[in-house]
DNA sequence: CCAAGCCATAAGCATGCGCTTATATCTCAG
DNA sequence: CTGAGATATAAGCGCATGCTTATGGCTTGG
């Protein structure tokens, strides 16, 4: 009925250890699939089924240049999973306040 | 040498969108599993694993009372997913933060 | 004591997922 | 133009996963 939500391919996309190891390198700065590639023992095509998993969970993005395609961390890929874990706020004492301002910096832009 | 098993456990517990549904239902309170298995359309043993998984994760509890358990949202349990999570505080505002100069920028020449 | 309710586990089944190899596309070097 | 590098896509293969029905262990009401 209703289109798969934002959380449910954030969640999926993070929940496999190859591709939150992906998206951790990513957070360094742009890498090619060819670096990857070269850190992570899988195959090229593998690490390219990854990289479109997470850029359709919006977490990542593709530049092209040349021969080469360089990805990156989207900035506010991680919102909606912000979003949803600042709903149950409640439940947690520490490390929130500074959750909530991030929060509120990124929804007042 | 960081051991990733919690987050692990913690995301691929929360992927499972029935899962999550029966997470954010114990948020309001203490359900028994008959509860939980009147108002979701999946089977008694289906809501069980579903619970046990989430048990594993260290995300939710059970009281046993009579010959009913009721499940509740382990207060601590997300906290590795919020650790996980403001560990990119920095690369979120840093980013947000060059974006907003470069809209800036734009707006005004 | 006993029948019934609540729950967990087991077994089976269909589907999904992560990985591989093979191949097509695109770009640049020569 | 030709060959090589970089990447995405396709097809296939195990294995995990989520669901079901069936069953057994507890606990309580009658």
């Amino acid at each position: 009925m209703r289109s798969a939500a934002a959380e449910d391919l954030i969640f999926h996309a993070l929940a496999d250890p190859s591709r939150r190891a992906i998206f951790e390198s990513l957070v360094r700065g742009e890498l090619a699939v060819k670096d990857l590639t070269a850190r992570f023992d899988i195959s090229q095509p593998a690490v390219s089924q990854h990289l479109a998993t997470l850029r359709n969970a919006g977490l990542v993005s593709g530049r092209s240049e040349g021969r080469c395609i360089y990805y990156r961390v989207e900035p506010k890929g991680l919102k909606p999973l912000a979003d949803w874990l600042s709903h149950y706020r409640a439940f947690w004492t520490d490390r929130l306040g500074r959750l909530d301002a991030l929060l509120e910096k990124l929804e007042d832009p």
